[in-house]
RNA sequence: GGUGGCAUGGCCGAGUGGUUAGGUAGCGGUCUGCAAAACCGCGUACUCCAGUUCAAAUCUGGAUGCCACCUCCA
């Protein structure tokens, strides 16, 4: 089956053919780094990892950039206020932002790309755009005129009329229409600002995608992504600006937007008081039980969060831990022998459909599911082979990775050993009051020992399992 | 007002024109000394109305409700 993404740009779900056979160019948009990494970055960011690692996956090579956005007015109003620098604002969130990420076992892009870094080239893309007719400046400021860009409201599927009738911003009067966007701002008394030929001052928001993903991905590409606040106006005022300037369309092939994180079905955002950082949440949940949480609903959907969920979804990544630890163990205690692998197969096969099918990860974790019940099953009924094991685990791990949970089972560390191996003397003595102690004292840390049915000689594979990071 | 989307069992949440999603919670039972986040069994859900069809929760039309975007925002 081949693989189909749903394509904003067309509303429908269409094959993915890459431009290039083998690579695969993406670039997402990044953050604005001027606070504290929340919620909706993680879910926007877990769903172009999985993306990126699904095709990676899939064969092929994916090229993936994302920028940073280090100059803008919040960044500007917070430096002011707290008498720092932007860049120093940026570095710092940038900072906690990666780290977060890897928390959540996001990949990393090729490269995060600064705005600030491009400067030049965004002046000389604006002189383009005002060269052929695009652009025009007033006292300073530098607009894109939307009238004359024919497929102005192609991706957003609005019609000019549309939305001059339902503007809610104060016009500014000088523009020709007020749909017309900035291109370049100038400068305000004390603000950061860059020569150009039109006076001091930076770049409007939406140049530095065009600029930046041109220039590391070429003028056409694969995909481009965000999430669905950026529909309008950002990445429609970002094919209007590179579609004039470069003259080649389609500018991407295929545009993927992440809904959002809602709560209690409405949008998480600072203005309603509603919001999580990533950082706070991780004091209470695993990163990993986070990233469950957004892969159990599509990515196209919006996501309802409240603390009930991340429980929910904490016991079913133990759940997960568990298992795999049973089973990595068990494999030392088991025979060959001959066993019918097609369920397995057969999972495996759902499970790379549910990925196809424009990168189903709520399926795709049933097939998971589905997995760890039945390699339970079979080692609680002691029917384990080597050789199913080992195929069980192959396949969990193969699963795991393309969704980007991180099951890595860690060392056991030596009082645990000890202490197991204590408990199975104790037991083997049939010393259970002794037995039971251990593994109670274990328990109230949250390491859990686990006995399975397999014993070889005086030692039993009993298994432990931490379900923390 | 315009545009897009959503309404599924206690909760979360996939999906398909007729056959078990899955998770979580609950109930009953089982094994192993015990325990378990283990195993076995249990829920016939799909907003409402009309239509298409042999058959619709799945398609069409309408209604109702909810959400998002149209302003910085992942």
């Amino acid at each position: 089956m081949p693989l189909k993404i749903y394509n904003t740009l067309s509303q429908e779900k269409e094959n993915f053919q890459p431009i290039n056979p083998d690579k695969v160019k993406m670039y997402v948009c990044g953050i604005t780094p001027y606070d504290e990494t929340h919620l909706g970055h993680g879910r926007a960011y877990v769903t172009f990892d999985i993306v990126r690692r699904y095709l990676e996956f899939s064969g092929f090579e994916v090229e993936y950039f994302q920028n940073v956005t280090d100059i803008d007015d919040k960044l500007i109003k917070k430096a002011q206020d707290g008498g720092t620098t932007v860049e120093s604002i940026a570095t710092s969130f940038m900072d906690s932002y990666k780290e977060v990420m890897e928390k959540l076992n996001v990949l990393p892009p090729k490269e995060y790309v600064k705005a600030t870094d491009h400067i030049k080239e965004m002046i000389k893309w604006v002189e383009g755009l005002i060269a052929k007719g695009f652009a025009y400046e007033i006292d300073g400021d530098v607009y894109f005129e939307i009238d004359k860009f024919k497929d102005y409201g192609k991706l957003s599927k609005r019609k000019k009329e549309d939305l001059l009738s339902g503007a809610r911003v104060a016009v500014d009067e000088r523009k020709k229409s007020p749909l017309d966007f900035a291109l370049w701002k100038a400068a305000k008394e004390g603000e950061p600002s860059w020569a150009s030929p039109w006076g001091k001052g930076r770049p409007g928001w939406h140049i530095e995608c065009s600029v930046m993903s041109t220039k590391y991905l070429g003028e056409q590409f694969d995909i481009h992504g965000g999430g669905r606040d950026l529909i309008f106006p950002h990445h429609e005022n970002e094919i209007a600006q590179t579609e004039a300037e470069t003259c080649k369309v389609p500018w991407v092939k295929y545009w993927l937007h992440n809904g959002f994180v809602n709560i209690n079905k409405q949008k998480m955002s600072k203005s309603l008081g509603n919001f999580f950082t990533l950082r706070d949440i991780f004091k209470q949940f695993d990163p990993m039980v986070v990233r469950l949480f957004f892969l159990s609903t599509h990515y196209r959907s919006p996501i309802d969060f409240s603390d009930g969920d991340l429980k929910e979804h904490s016991v079913a990544f133990r759940r997960l831990i568990a298992s795999v630890m049973k089973m990595n163990r068990c494999l030392e205690f088991v025979n060959e022998g001959e066993i019918d692998l097609s369920y397995l197969n057969q999972l495996r096969e759902e499970f790379f459909c549910a990925m196809d099918d424009d990168f189903n990860t709520a399926l795709a974790l049933a097939s998971l599911f589905s997995l760890l019940d039945f390699v339970d099953g079979v080692i609680s009924k002691k029917q384990a082979t080597i050789q199913l094991l080992s195929e069980a685990k192959k396949t969990v791990d193969k699963f795991c990775n393309v969704l980007g949970l991180n099951i890595a089972a860690k060392p056991e560390p030596d009082d645990v050993k000890k202490s197991r191996e204590q408990r199975n003397i104790a037991r083997s003595k049939k010393l259970f009051n002794e037995a039971d102690e251990i593994r109670d004292r274990f328990s109230k840390k949250d390491i859990y020992f686990i006995d399975t049915p397999y014993t070889s000689g005086t030692s039993t594979s009993t298994t432990w399992f931490d379900p923390s990071l």
